[in-house]
DNA sequence: TGTACATCAGTGAACGCGCGTTCACTGATGTAC
DNA sequence: TGTACATCAGTGAACGCGCGTTCACTGATGTAC
């Protein structure tokens, strides 16, 4: 299983980096085996020997940005032990990751309904999942201490990640007039109000 | 400016709403010209004509969507002077929208970052700046009123729309799964609460 | 009313380009005895 | 310690396919006098 050799490892984060890079300067229309080469300075047949396609390496890729995010949340998450604490820290995690990480977030977001991740798609589901269920169970925990208000999860998931992913899409999108601390000031207590049980 | 003839509206008509089937069945990679000539039945050339090019018949497909969705919207919101019932039937609606068109908001939300609109941003963008001017100005009247809390408005639309379209997102890319009815009930009361000023 | 002309609508073969992929190959590294 | 061998890593020319686009063309419709 693993391999022989190691300096293969380092090939292929060129190539994943490049990659990113690429993505973001080039958008999806540039996003192209022939581009990833040319700026990585790999051969195309490297390429193909550590990632099979290129599909391949793009879903490499969104899983490694997926879960560099994902694991930054979680981490704010679980620095509070009072829901309205974790929530305050994961939106702010999530704004700065953004603000911090503009090619990954961007790669990210892009990608949602893209020919190169459907060859993957279940792998790429799962990974999510995976991530994804520490969120949900940590909100869980919470509603059944009667922190945040008895609605059915999905909702509580949509008023979490919606304002956020929204706030993030417009700042990526146009980054020079969008004020991105205001709203991470602002939007943790709002979403908050929506979240918290009584009244 | 007006054409001579007439016919022609049909066959630019035709073409568009397959270009949609297409988009729905096939994805982002099967959304071809050969593909839309191929099941339309209409020829290359007539395609041309039409459209200039094929990132041109995309473009156009994309603001007829978009704007008759935000029309949709816009009619929800008008119908209620109130910020609370304008805003439950803007979710609402929304949703409604979402699930009984739901070739169209596939193909909106599918088409954010694709290469395809790249060519006609700035006249997308223009379109869509106007039809999200009618909805931001009718938030600002409602902030203006003492009813919304007096929040960054780029906040308040994030706390609107990030739930919405989050939920419409997941419904979406899994149908069966998701209870888009249980969303559509408990969401406006919840984002309600997340907007309303006082406490 | 007839006819000449301009414009609109529609056709489909052909083209070039760049995409993802293949493949036969060389070189580097680790392993066995 | 030396050497034979297997595997890993990396190379780049070549290929076929399907994409968006072009173009010379025919037919239909409307307009002018």
């Amino acid at each position: 299983m693993s391999p022989k050799q190691h300096r293969g490892a380092a090939t292929a984060d060129l190539l994943l980096t490049t990659a990113l890079k690429v993505f973001v300067e080039s958008g999806q229309q540039g996003f192209t085996v022939s581009a990833v080469t040319a700026a990585s300075g790999v051969s195309l047949g490297s390429l193909y020997h550590h990632f099979g396609s290129f599909d391949g390496l793009a879903a490499v890729l969104y899983t490694r940005c997926m879960e560099q995010e994902c694991d930054t949340m979680i981490a704010a998450l679980k620095r509070s032990r009072t829901a309205r604490g974790g929530l305050r820290a994961f939106v702010q995690a999530y704004l700065r990751f953004t603000a911090e990480h503009r090619d990954i977030a961007l790669f990210l977001h892009a990608s949602a309904y893209t020919g190169y991740l459907a060859t993957h798609a279940e792998e790429i589901r799962a990974a999510k999942a995976a991530k994804m269920a520490i969120i949900t169970d940590w909100l869980g925990t919470h509603i059944e201490k009667g922190e945040i208000a008895p609605v059915p999860a999905p909702v509580i998931e949509a008023l979490v990640l919606g304002p956020v992913a929204e706030t993030a899409r417009r700042w990526l999108s146009d980054s020079d007039d969008f004020d991105l601390d205001q709203a991470a000031r602002a939007l943790p207590d709002r979403i908050w109000r929506s979240l918290r049980s009584g009244q």
